[in-house]
DNA sequence: GATCCAGCTTACCTTTTGGTCAGTACCTTA
DNA sequence: TAAGGTACTGACCAAAAGGTAAGCTGGATC
Protein backbone atom coordinates (compact mmCIF):
# COMPACT_ATOMS: atom_id res chain seq x y z
CA UNK A 1 0.00 0.00 0.00
CA UNK A 2 3.06 2.38 -0.06
CA UNK A 3 3.84 4.43 -3.39
CA UNK A 4 6.05 3.31 -5.35
CA UNK A 5 9.65 4.00 -4.89
CA UNK A 6 9.72 6.56 -7.18
CA UNK A 7 6.65 6.59 -9.50
CA UNK A 8 6.32 10.33 -10.58
CA UNK A 9 8.26 12.15 -13.55
CA UNK A 10 10.29 14.71 -12.23
CA UNK A 11 11.84 15.55 -15.43
CA UNK A 12 13.63 18.86 -14.23
CA UNK A 13 16.73 20.72 -13.92
CA UNK A 14 16.18 19.63 -10.01
CA UNK A 15 19.35 17.64 -10.61
CA UNK A 16 19.47 16.34 -6.93
CA UNK A 17 16.01 16.30 -5.66
CA UNK A 18 16.74 20.20 -4.04
CA UNK A 19 14.80 23.09 -4.63
CA UNK A 20 17.60 25.98 -4.15
CA UNK A 21 16.35 28.54 -2.04
CA UNK A 22 17.56 31.86 -4.73
CA UNK A 23 16.20 29.78 -7.59
CA UNK A 24 13.74 31.95 -9.75
CA UNK A 25 10.94 29.83 -10.29
CA UNK A 26 10.24 29.94 -6.23
CA UNK A 27 9.55 33.68 -7.57
CA UNK A 28 7.37 32.98 -10.41
CA UNK A 29 5.72 29.75 -8.55
CA UNK A 30 4.91 32.36 -5.50
CA UNK A 31 3.03 34.42 -8.13
CA UNK A 32 0.64 31.64 -10.07
CA UNK A 33 0.61 30.16 -7.02
CA UNK A 34 -0.78 32.93 -4.65
CA UNK A 35 -3.89 33.11 -3.01
CA UNK A 36 -5.90 35.39 -5.86
CA UNK A 37 -3.75 34.60 -8.64
CA UNK A 38 -4.94 31.29 -9.26
CA UNK A 39 -8.44 32.70 -9.46
CA UNK A 40 -7.88 35.14 -11.61
CA UNK A 41 -6.15 33.14 -14.13
CA UNK A 42 -8.67 30.32 -14.30
CA UNK A 43 -11.05 32.78 -14.12
CA UNK A 44 -9.31 34.40 -17.57
CA UNK A 45 -9.06 30.97 -19.39
CA UNK A 46 -13.26 31.13 -19.84
CA UNK A 47 -11.82 34.20 -21.92
CA UNK A 48 -11.45 37.87 -21.35
CA UNK A 49 -12.94 39.92 -19.15
CA UNK A 50 -13.40 43.49 -17.51
CA UNK A 51 -12.30 44.72 -13.92
CA UNK A 52 -15.83 44.19 -13.00
CA UNK A 53 -16.41 40.59 -13.77
CA UNK A 54 -13.19 39.46 -12.34
CA UNK A 55 -13.94 41.22 -8.74
CA UNK A 56 -17.47 39.65 -9.29
CA UNK A 57 -15.85 35.85 -10.24
CA UNK A 58 -12.92 36.09 -7.53
CA UNK A 59 -15.90 36.66 -4.89
CA UNK A 60 -14.17 38.39 -1.60
CA UNK A 61 -11.13 39.87 -3.75
CA UNK A 62 -10.81 43.87 -2.65
CA UNK A 63 -9.87 46.30 -5.49
CA UNK A 64 -6.69 46.53 -3.95
CA UNK A 65 -5.53 43.05 -4.12
CA UNK A 66 -7.56 42.64 -8.07
CA UNK A 67 -5.23 45.41 -9.23
CA UNK A 68 -1.73 43.70 -7.16
CA UNK A 69 -2.38 40.49 -8.61
CA UNK A 70 -3.62 41.32 -11.80
CA UNK A 71 -0.04 43.92 -12.44
CA UNK A 72 2.08 41.16 -11.36
CA UNK A 73 1.08 38.80 -13.56
CA UNK A 74 0.69 41.32 -16.36
CA UNK A 75 4.50 41.48 -16.02
CA UNK A 76 4.76 38.03 -15.62
CA UNK A 77 3.88 38.01 -19.25
CA UNK A 78 0.94 35.66 -17.68
CA UNK A 79 -2.35 38.46 -18.43
CA UNK A 80 -2.55 41.08 -21.12
CA UNK A 81 -4.35 44.67 -20.36
CA UNK A 82 -6.59 46.28 -23.01
CA UNK A 83 -7.85 49.80 -22.37
CA UNK A 84 -9.81 51.76 -24.70
CA UNK A 85 -9.73 55.32 -24.61
CA UNK A 86 -13.33 55.87 -23.85
CA UNK A 87 -15.65 57.16 -21.01
CA UNK A 88 -16.36 55.58 -18.87
CA UNK A 89 -13.23 53.47 -19.09
CA UNK A 90 -13.43 50.28 -21.13
CA UNK A 91 -10.58 47.70 -19.91
CA UNK A 92 -10.44 44.37 -20.68
CA UNK A 93 -7.96 41.57 -19.68
CA UNK A 94 -7.17 37.97 -21.33
CA UNK A 95 -4.66 35.65 -21.43
CA UNK A 96 -1.71 35.77 -23.05
CA UNK A 97 -0.46 32.58 -24.63
CA UNK A 98 2.01 31.28 -22.05
CA UNK A 99 -1.00 32.40 -19.72
CA UNK A 100 -2.73 30.21 -21.56
CA UNK A 101 -0.61 27.03 -21.17
CA UNK A 102 -0.47 28.00 -17.31
CA UNK A 103 -4.33 27.90 -17.17
CA UNK A 104 -3.88 24.51 -19.10
CA UNK A 105 -2.20 23.08 -15.36
CA UNK A 106 -4.07 25.31 -13.05
CA UNK A 107 -7.47 24.28 -14.26
CA UNK A 108 -7.16 20.65 -13.28
CA UNK A 109 -5.75 22.25 -9.80
CA UNK A 110 -8.12 23.57 -9.25
CA UNK A 111 -11.28 21.33 -10.08
CA UNK A 112 -9.42 18.96 -8.21
CA UNK A 113 -9.66 21.15 -5.07
CA UNK A 114 -13.16 21.56 -5.28
CA UNK A 115 -13.82 17.90 -6.15
CA UNK A 116 -12.56 16.61 -2.70
CA UNK A 117 -13.03 19.81 -0.60
CA UNK A 118 -15.98 18.25 1.08
CA UNK A 119 -13.69 14.79 1.74
CA UNK A 120 -10.66 16.50 3.21
CA UNK A 121 -12.11 19.07 5.57
CA UNK A 122 -14.68 16.99 6.20
CA UNK A 123 -13.82 14.57 9.26
CA UNK A 124 -11.98 17.72 10.82
CA UNK A 125 -14.02 18.46 13.59
CA UNK A 126 -11.46 17.55 16.55
CA UNK A 127 -9.55 20.12 15.99
CA UNK A 128 -10.50 23.78 14.80
CA UNK A 129 -9.33 23.01 11.51
CA UNK A 130 -8.16 26.58 10.26
CA UNK B 1 -4.10 36.51 -31.91
CA UNK B 2 -7.03 36.71 -29.56
CA UNK B 3 -7.54 33.68 -27.45
CA UNK B 4 -10.23 31.69 -28.57
CA UNK B 5 -14.04 33.08 -26.47
CA UNK B 6 -14.01 29.64 -24.72
CA UNK B 7 -10.86 27.38 -25.30
CA UNK B 8 -10.41 25.51 -21.64
CA UNK B 9 -12.88 23.30 -20.28
CA UNK B 10 -13.83 24.34 -16.82
CA UNK B 11 -15.77 21.26 -16.06
CA UNK B 12 -16.96 22.37 -12.18
CA UNK B 13 -19.29 23.04 -9.98
CA UNK B 14 -18.55 26.52 -10.41
CA UNK B 15 -22.01 27.40 -11.96
CA UNK B 16 -21.93 30.66 -13.32
CA UNK B 17 -18.00 31.36 -13.41
CA UNK B 18 -18.12 32.82 -9.78
CA UNK B 19 -15.97 31.35 -7.09
CA UNK B 20 -17.44 31.91 -4.00
CA UNK B 21 -15.83 33.21 -1.00
CA UNK B 22 -16.96 30.96 1.61
CA UNK B 23 -16.14 27.80 -0.95
CA UNK B 24 -14.15 25.01 0.94
CA UNK B 25 -12.16 24.62 -1.68
CA UNK B 26 -10.67 27.74 -1.18
CA UNK B 27 -9.32 26.43 2.02
CA UNK B 28 -7.82 23.73 0.44
CA UNK B 29 -6.54 25.49 -2.48
CA UNK B 30 -4.69 27.32 0.42
CA UNK B 31 -3.07 24.49 1.65
CA UNK B 32 -2.00 22.81 -1.79
CA UNK B 33 -0.83 26.19 -3.08
CA UNK B 34 1.05 27.36 0.04
CA UNK B 35 4.26 28.03 -0.14
CA UNK B 36 6.10 25.24 1.18
CA UNK B 37 3.36 22.96 0.89
CA UNK B 38 3.92 22.75 -3.12
CA UNK B 39 7.76 21.93 -2.34
CA UNK B 40 6.94 19.38 0.09
CA UNK B 41 4.05 17.16 -2.04
CA UNK B 42 6.64 17.62 -4.39
CA UNK B 43 9.28 16.92 -3.06
CA UNK B 44 7.33 13.32 -1.88
CA UNK B 45 6.49 12.41 -5.53
CA UNK B 46 9.60 11.46 -5.09
CA UNK B 47 8.96 8.88 -2.40
CA UNK B 48 9.16 8.42 1.42
CA UNK B 49 11.19 10.81 3.05
CA UNK B 50 12.77 11.73 6.27
CA UNK B 51 12.52 14.92 8.08
CA UNK B 52 15.59 15.63 7.75
CA UNK B 53 15.33 15.02 3.98
CA UNK B 54 12.82 17.18 3.41
CA UNK B 55 14.37 20.09 5.10
CA UNK B 56 17.36 19.91 3.04
CA UNK B 57 15.27 19.76 -0.45
CA UNK B 58 12.45 22.56 0.27
CA UNK B 59 16.05 24.55 0.94
CA UNK B 60 15.20 27.51 3.21
CA UNK B 61 12.38 26.10 5.38
CA UNK B 62 12.81 26.79 8.96
CA UNK B 63 11.72 23.50 11.48
CA UNK B 64 8.97 25.32 12.74
CA UNK B 65 7.56 25.91 8.87
CA UNK B 66 8.45 22.49 8.00
CA UNK B 67 6.27 21.13 10.88
CA UNK B 68 3.17 23.35 10.47
CA UNK B 69 3.13 22.53 6.65
CA UNK B 70 3.37 18.53 7.46
CA UNK B 71 0.48 18.96 10.16
CA UNK B 72 -1.63 20.83 7.49
CA UNK B 73 -0.92 17.91 5.07
CA UNK B 74 -1.37 15.43 7.30
CA UNK B 75 -4.75 16.38 8.71
CA UNK B 76 -5.68 16.99 4.96
CA UNK B 77 -5.20 13.00 4.63
CA UNK B 78 -2.20 14.21 1.64
CA UNK B 79 0.37 13.15 3.90
CA UNK B 80 1.33 9.96 5.44
CA UNK B 81 3.62 10.40 8.72
CA UNK B 82 4.82 6.70 10.20
CA UNK B 83 7.13 7.35 13.27
CA UNK B 84 9.17 4.15 14.35
CA UNK B 85 10.39 4.33 18.20
CA UNK B 86 13.81 4.22 18.21
CA UNK B 87 16.88 6.25 19.60
CA UNK B 88 17.26 8.95 17.72
CA UNK B 89 13.86 8.83 16.81
CA UNK B 90 12.96 8.08 13.11
CA UNK B 91 10.38 9.54 11.18
CA UNK B 92 9.29 8.99 7.47
CA UNK B 93 6.69 11.14 5.63
CA UNK B 94 5.24 9.57 2.61
CA UNK B 95 1.92 10.82 0.13
CA UNK B 96 -1.11 9.01 0.63
CA UNK B 97 -3.18 7.71 -2.17
CA UNK B 98 -4.57 11.43 -2.16
CA UNK B 99 -1.68 13.58 -1.52
CA UNK B 100 -0.06 11.06 -4.99
CA UNK B 101 -2.96 11.86 -7.53
CA UNK B 102 -2.55 15.82 -6.53
CA UNK B 103 1.32 15.66 -6.89
CA UNK B 104 0.51 14.55 -10.47
CA UNK B 105 -1.06 17.53 -10.91
CA UNK B 106 1.84 19.67 -9.16
CA UNK B 107 4.75 18.88 -10.70
CA UNK B 108 3.89 19.51 -13.98
CA UNK B 109 3.16 23.23 -12.42
CA UNK B 110 6.75 23.22 -11.14
CA UNK B 111 8.05 22.23 -13.91
CA UNK B 112 5.97 24.71 -15.91
CA UNK B 113 7.38 27.39 -13.58
CA UNK B 114 11.09 26.07 -13.63
CA UNK B 115 11.16 26.02 -17.66
CA UNK B 116 9.55 29.54 -17.98
CA UNK B 117 11.13 31.19 -14.57
CA UNK B 118 14.37 33.02 -16.76
CA UNK B 119 12.06 34.06 -19.22
CA UNK B 120 9.45 35.40 -17.56
CA UNK B 121 11.57 36.96 -14.87
CA UNK B 122 14.30 38.18 -17.52
CA UNK B 123 13.35 41.30 -18.90
CA UNK B 124 11.89 43.20 -15.65
CA UNK B 125 14.80 45.52 -15.10
CA UNK B 126 12.53 48.14 -15.14
CA UNK B 127 10.66 48.52 -13.02
CA UNK B 128 11.96 47.08 -9.55
CA UNK B 129 10.26 43.74 -10.21
CA UNK B 130 10.27 42.48 -6.74
C1' DG C 1 -24.67 71.75 -10.12
C1' DA C 2 -24.61 67.14 -8.27
C1' DT C 3 -24.34 62.31 -9.06
C1' DC C 4 -22.80 58.37 -11.30
C1' DC C 5 -19.99 55.22 -13.98
C1' DA C 6 -15.54 52.22 -14.53
C1' DG C 7 -11.18 51.50 -13.28
C1' DC C 8 -8.09 52.32 -10.72
C1' DT C 9 -4.42 54.65 -6.65
C1' DT C 10 -3.18 55.88 -2.03
C1' DA C 11 -2.92 55.99 3.05
C1' DC C 12 -3.66 53.63 7.09
C1' DC C 13 -4.21 49.80 9.95
C1' DT C 14 -4.92 44.76 11.18
C1' DT C 15 -4.07 40.01 10.46
C1' DT C 16 -1.36 36.47 8.99
C1' DT C 17 2.92 34.55 7.93
C1' DG C 18 7.20 33.29 9.01
C1' DG C 19 11.91 33.61 11.14
C1' DT C 20 15.12 32.90 15.28
C1' DC C 21 16.36 30.78 19.08
C1' DA C 22 15.97 28.03 23.06
C1' DG C 23 14.60 23.84 24.98
C1' DT C 24 13.25 18.63 25.24
C1' DA C 25 13.90 13.44 25.00
C1' DC C 26 16.84 9.60 25.05
C1' DC C 27 20.56 6.96 23.77
C1' DT C 28 25.31 6.77 21.62
C1' DT C 29 29.89 7.99 20.96
C1' DA C 30 34.21 10.40 22.37
C1' DT D 1 31.38 13.60 31.82
C1' DA D 2 30.33 16.02 27.86
C1' DA D 3 28.78 16.52 23.29
C1' DG D 4 25.92 14.98 19.45
C1' DG D 5 22.15 13.31 16.71
C1' DT D 6 16.87 13.32 15.40
C1' DA D 7 12.58 15.24 15.45
C1' DC D 8 10.26 18.18 17.16
C1' DT D 9 7.57 22.40 20.36
C1' DG D 10 6.96 27.00 22.12
C1' DA D 11 7.88 31.98 23.01
C1' DC D 12 8.80 36.05 20.99
C1' DC D 13 9.19 39.31 17.45
C1' DA D 14 9.65 41.29 12.49
C1' DA D 15 7.89 41.40 7.92
C1' DA D 16 4.59 40.87 4.58
C1' DA D 17 0.02 40.23 3.05
C1' DG D 18 -4.27 41.99 2.84
C1' DG D 19 -8.55 44.69 4.18
C1' DT D 20 -11.12 49.38 4.49
C1' DA D 21 -12.14 53.53 2.97
C1' DA D 22 -11.33 57.60 0.56
C1' DG D 23 -10.19 60.03 -3.68
C1' DC D 24 -9.58 60.74 -8.81
C1' DT D 25 -10.82 61.03 -13.88
C1' DG D 26 -14.15 63.23 -17.23
C1' DG D 27 -18.04 62.93 -19.78
C1' DA D 28 -23.17 61.67 -19.39
C1' DT D 29 -27.35 61.90 -16.99
C1' DC D 30 -30.76 64.10 -13.54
Amino acid sequence: MQAAPHPSPLPLGFADGVFPAGCPSRTVLDHITSKWGVLVLVALSEGEQRWSDLRRRAEGISEKMLAQTLKTLERDGLVRRTAQPVIPPRVDYSLTERGYALSALLVPLVAWAFDNAEEILGGQGSTPAK
